[in-house]
DNA sequence: AACTCGGGGCA
DNA sequence: TGCCCAGAGTT
């Protein structure tokens, strides 16, 4: 895929998810942890009303440990699978109070121990809390990098890396949210819109009879 | 790779 | 109501 293309696509994206709100707001690698852990299953802007909360008075392992399994989950209970979260929160804190002496640990392999902590959030937290150079590939990332073209590797990691070398880093943060979006309104896994895509013309996928690609 | 969990959003 | 997930964990 050339240079060329790849902005057309990257910008296309830009008129069109711009000015939609993303991304979740943290102070901390300790609360940027958190909220991505409550953000699965769950939009980035009912996080963050949950954690606007939760962090005045929580926002350290030791707080939230305090205020026990039963309080968080009735702060975080809009949130979806909130029983579960709860649960791995409150354990994930003690490991980071056990274990790495109460500070997040800026290492995959490490990350991604932690109880509630998959693949996509200790990308987050590795690209967003630490400057550590990395894309989360989520379902939606996953779907629609494939599907127009900007990355034509076949599993999580190789789509990853494509992104990582074909989209410039200062733009890492919003292709990102920018996937996400178009996967969600346009570019949907069942049904997709591709008569009504704006990437339409860009895309192999559409030209495919939407077979998978 | 396929399945389960399980609450909110949305038509 | 019914269907679908801005995932993780288990088999």
């Amino acid at each position: 895929m050339t240079k060329k293309k790849i902005g057309q696509i990257l910008a296309t994206l830009e008129s069109l998810y711009g000015q939609e709100q993303c991304g979740l707001d943290f102070n901390s690698p300790f609360e940027l942890l958190i909220a991505t852990i409550l953000s699965a299953q769950c939009t980035d802007v009912r996080v963050n009303i949950v954690t606007r909360d939760l962090f005045k008075d929580y926002n350290t392992p030791e707080t939230i440990l305090k205020l026990g399994e039963e309080g968080l989950l009735a702060k975080i209970k809009t949130c979806g699978l909130a029983k579960t979260k709860a649960k791995n929160i409150v354990l994930t804190c003690h490991r980071l109070l056990t274990e790495y002496n109460g500070i997040v640990p800026d290492q995959m392999d490490e990350l991604i121990t932690l109880p509630g902590v998959g693949r996509k959030t200790a990308n987050v937290v590795m690209s967003n809390a630490f400057d550590i150079p990395a894309i989360a590939v989520d379902t939606h990332v996953f779907r629609v990098s494939r599907r127009i073209g900007l990355a034509a590797g076949k599993t999580v990691l190789e789509v990853e890396k494509e992104l990582m070398k074909s989209i410039p880093k200062d733009k890492w943060s919003q292709a990102h949210h920018w996937l996400i979006w178009h996967g969600r309104k346009c570019c949907t896994a069942r049904n997709p819109n591709c008569g009504g895509c704006m990437l339409h013309s860009l895309c192999v996928f559409g030209s495919q009879n939407f077979k998978e690609a």
